[in-house]
DNA sequence: GTATGCTTTCGGC
DNA sequence: TTACGGCCGAAAGCATAC
């Protein structure tokens, strides 16, 4: 039997300035992305557990983060997403060696499959895990929290419930006890759409889903997301830890000075999102054959545009001239202004990809 | 009808 | 009363080929 581990860093961006300055850790920390439209457009990214307590939390726009904290001493920090980036690699080549197969699937969150370290023991693995809080604490003063399970989705489900600093196993004997009573939300995959929909039915508990008619699932959901569900809630999904994450898009995105749908006034945008991007994908060599333009609308709705190039490309250059018109179509069918401008590449090759394939040529 | 691949939208962090 | 980022992966939606 496969013991998965999720590794989850607490309140990441927040904690990163509270190791850089230790003196704002017992205040409200609120770590803010600014869009440069006045002094206090932008959102929040993150915020520590005491701003948390005041209802500040990600996606908030950082005015009313501030509405929120008036009354408190508290601190706002533009966000610093290379510094975050360089201590989650630290703390990553930690978590790696605690694991017969890692897996990062973001800044701050990896799973690790544990099966051969722990010995399929769920004890043994609880003891590995407590190594390895222990020596990132030690290391870098950061606090992560840790769920151990039979799947990703169980050990997921773990790290959820013992947020933030903890650490939480889920044998399957377990699962009827600590996942079954917990609202269908809380399983990776159901959002408020379909919890809505599974409300309709009388599914209320991940435990209810087992018990409901699943023919009447499939009519709702499709036959693949319902034997998701099912499996997922008996901790018996069995998708794998997959070592290499390989990159699969690049984007940039900026937020316009002033909502518009003039081509003129948009062009600048596009053309500096098109070095930008074109930056990105040459540090990290790769050519992308798909480019996409997206717009977010005054109204905060998302239109997007997308076109495959004849052959790779990765110069500003060629990925303008794949973008403008993609953006002027974008301008002609669009219902309204436009507030943001994003720049997508996909269909990423390497150049060792590149270099394989010309030697078929 | 089903498989496949591409485009557009959604939602997590 | 309102206020609203910048990324990412993947699902959903759609077209085409057989």
């Amino acid at each position: 039997m496969s013991i998965i581990a999720c590794v989850d860093l607490d309140y990441f961006y927040a904690q990163c300035e509270e190791i850089l300055n230790s003196s704002i850790k017992d205040k409200p920390v609120v770590v803010c992305i600014y869009s440069g439209r006045g002094k206090e457009g932008g959102a929040v990214a993150t915020a520590n557990y005491i701003a948390r307590k005041y209802g500040v939390k990600s996606g908030i726009p950082i005015k009313t983060a501030k509405n929120l904290l008036k009354d408190v001493e508290a601190y706002f920090i533009p966000a610093n997403l290379d510094l975050y980036e360089k201590f989650s690699q630290e703390v990553m080549n930690i978590v790696k060696k605690y694991a017969d197969v890692f897996e990062q699937v973001s800044v701050d969150e990896a799973y690790l499959d544990i099966t051969k370290q722990s010995n399929s023991d769920y004890k043994k693995a609880l003891e590995i895990m407590l190594r390895m809080k222990e020596e990132i604490f030690q290391k870098h003063k950061l606090t992560c929290t840790v769920g151990i399970g039979p799947s990703k989705v169980i050990a997921k489900i773990a790290t959820d419930l013992k947020k933030p600093n903890g650490i939480e196993v889920i044998t399957p004997e377990e699962i009827p006890l600590k996942v079954w009573p917990l609202s269908v939300d809380s399983l990776p995959g159901i959002g408020p759409r379909s919890k809505k929909r599974l409300e309709n039915i009388g599914v209320k508990t991940i435990g209810d889903i087992l018990n409901a008619d699943f023919m009447k699932l499939v009519s709702i959901f499709g036959k693949k997301i319902s034997t998701y569900f099912v499996r997922a809630a008996q901790g018996k999904e069995t998708e794998q830890v997959k070592e290499t994450y390989e990159v699969k898009q690049f984007s940039r995105m900026v937020t316009l000075k002033n909502n518009t749908l003039q081509f003129n006034e948009i062009k600048p945008y596009l053309e500096q999102l098109s070095k930008e991007l074109s930056e990105t994908l040459k540090s990290n060599n790769y050519f992308a054959k798909g480019i996409s333009v997206m717009a977010v609308l005054d109204d905060l709705n998302i239109i997007s545009k997308s076109k495959l190039a004849d052959k790779p490309i990765n110069s500003e250059k060629d990925i303008y001239k794949i973008a403008e018109p993609l953006l002027l179509d974008l301008i002609k069918k669009s219902p309204r202004m436009f507030r943001r401008l994003a720049l997508r590449a996909y269909d990423l090759i390497s150049y060792e990809g590149i270099e394989s394939l010309e030697r078929f040529v």
